[in-house]
DNA sequence: AGACTTTTAAATGTCAGACAAATAAAATCT
DNA sequence: AGATTTTATTTGTCTGACATTTAAAAGTCT
């Protein structure tokens, strides 16, 4: 591990890059433990605050962990798919709101890649993700039900469909686009009758996956995204004319 | 924006939480300037390089750039989708190679969220995007290429794939998921017959993409995962017993 | 007055040294 | 032997200082 003192970027910035290089070729595995700062900061020749800038950057993205004490320091870390989620939902999150993402475009991917999904899931889904799914839908029927909280168990159902493939890697991406999207859903005001199809939609999908028919899983959800499309185009046109 | 000094986290993890609360919610909005270290260690009643080390986790998320001088500082920086996808292939890859994911699961995620794009992509695609396609095809056909140098056209050739379905949230998703799988892929010893069918595959393929042929697209995308878990099984098998 | 140069002030980047707090291992005592 | 105390190590935090960069202000010359 070498850093050019020549270089224009930040100390800090470079010895985060020259760890991070190691942690990803393989050269330091994981729990291994790093030098500890000061040791880290004779071996860079640079002064303790800027290796611990260094390590608060890489701890940014969970690749290390600290402890302190006796037989503390740094650690590699293991990246946990639970890591892995909250990284995903925060960046996309930011991706989307910052970056004037149209609902459709954002609405069309995010049903893509859930399709993507439904086959597996309709051969693999378990009894218990069919019951979570039809508990949320029970949820959702809820009179009184405030629009934040229906989105978040529409979330969660569309969770537990993905959780049905049985496949950690698709998971891990598909919570991204499913949960980023929540903020843009939520600007749309379900009336009672909209939730009314939403749910019917539900439970066809529940229904398909019972029968493990992956084709109408698959129907199901390009009805639920044009009915998703309508809903977000309506909401524009009564902002542009609020009569 | 305020934090609780009685919480067991670290000072600088929690003052990072805060701004970093601020961005999602909308309270910071994008390119507006933090105030100076100075002022946040005011406000926040803890010293500089506490603040500091609060603000390198930020950016180390892309979530905010400094810049030195007079009228300098930290601004909230718009997340791009170029930082969104290295910073995504990073945890992918990280994620793979630590957690024992296996090459199938790995493979059939990948070529799952691929065939997600692949309709859009037939109906969407321009020429540029086969032109690439098939450049990258011919580069594979090249003899003498090493394995790497094949696998990383390859890499193109999908991302071109992907492209193709001009959703940038779709690509920003799928980047992370191919790229991800190099390193496993690099594993696999393609022999001169192996190449010859892939690239055979890889024709069928952007010949269905020059008729707008989704269900043809799909149909190879399977082919060529099947014999992708069907190379690697060799290559398994072979690792077993190297007689 | 206008264009160029110099100065200044503000901000981040870096350093040195110190103390606090946590923690595990070693030493001590019962 | 077991419990307790001490000690050493390491991260977390603070203070204060200086270096470097940069834009704006002040000054100077034509």
């Amino acid at each position: 591990m070498k850093i050019d003192p020549r270089k224009p970027a930040d100390l800090s910035a470079q010895i985060a890059q020259a760890i991070r290089d190691a942690i990803i070729s393989g050269e330091l595995i994981v729990d291994e433990r790093l030098p500890s700062e000061a040791e880290l900061s004779d071996q860079f020749q640079v002064s303790r605050p800027t290796v611990r800038e260094a390590l608060k950057r890489l701890a940014a993205q969970s690749l290390i962990r600290t402890q302190r004490g006796a037989s503390g320091g740094a650690f590699v870390n293991r990246i946990s798919f639970e890591d892995a989620y909250s990284q995903q939902i925060t960046t996309s999150t930011l991706l989307l709101s910052m970056n004037a993402v149209s609902f459709d475009t954002a609405c069309e991917a995010r049903f893509a890649l859930e399709r993507a999904c439904a086959s597996l899931s309709a051969q693999r889904r378990t009894s218990d993700q069919l019951a979570t799914m039809r508990a949320e839908i029970f949820r959702q029927a809820q009179p009184g039900l405030s629009d934040e909280a229906f989105c978040a168990s529409d979330v969660a159902f569309h969770r537990a469909l993905v959780d049905g493939a049985d496949n950690p890697v698709l998971s891990y991406q598909l919570a991204g686009a499913v949960e980023a999207m929540q903020p843009l859903m939520n600007m749309i005001t379900f009336t009672a009758r909209s939730r009314e199809e939403i749910i019917a939609l539900h439970n066809q999908i529940a229904d398909a996956l019972e029968q493990r028919d992956a084709a109408k899983v698959d129907a199901k959800l390009v009805e639920l995204e044009e009915y998703t499309r309508k809903l977000a185009q309506d909401v524009a046109q009564q902002h542009r004319k609020p009569a």
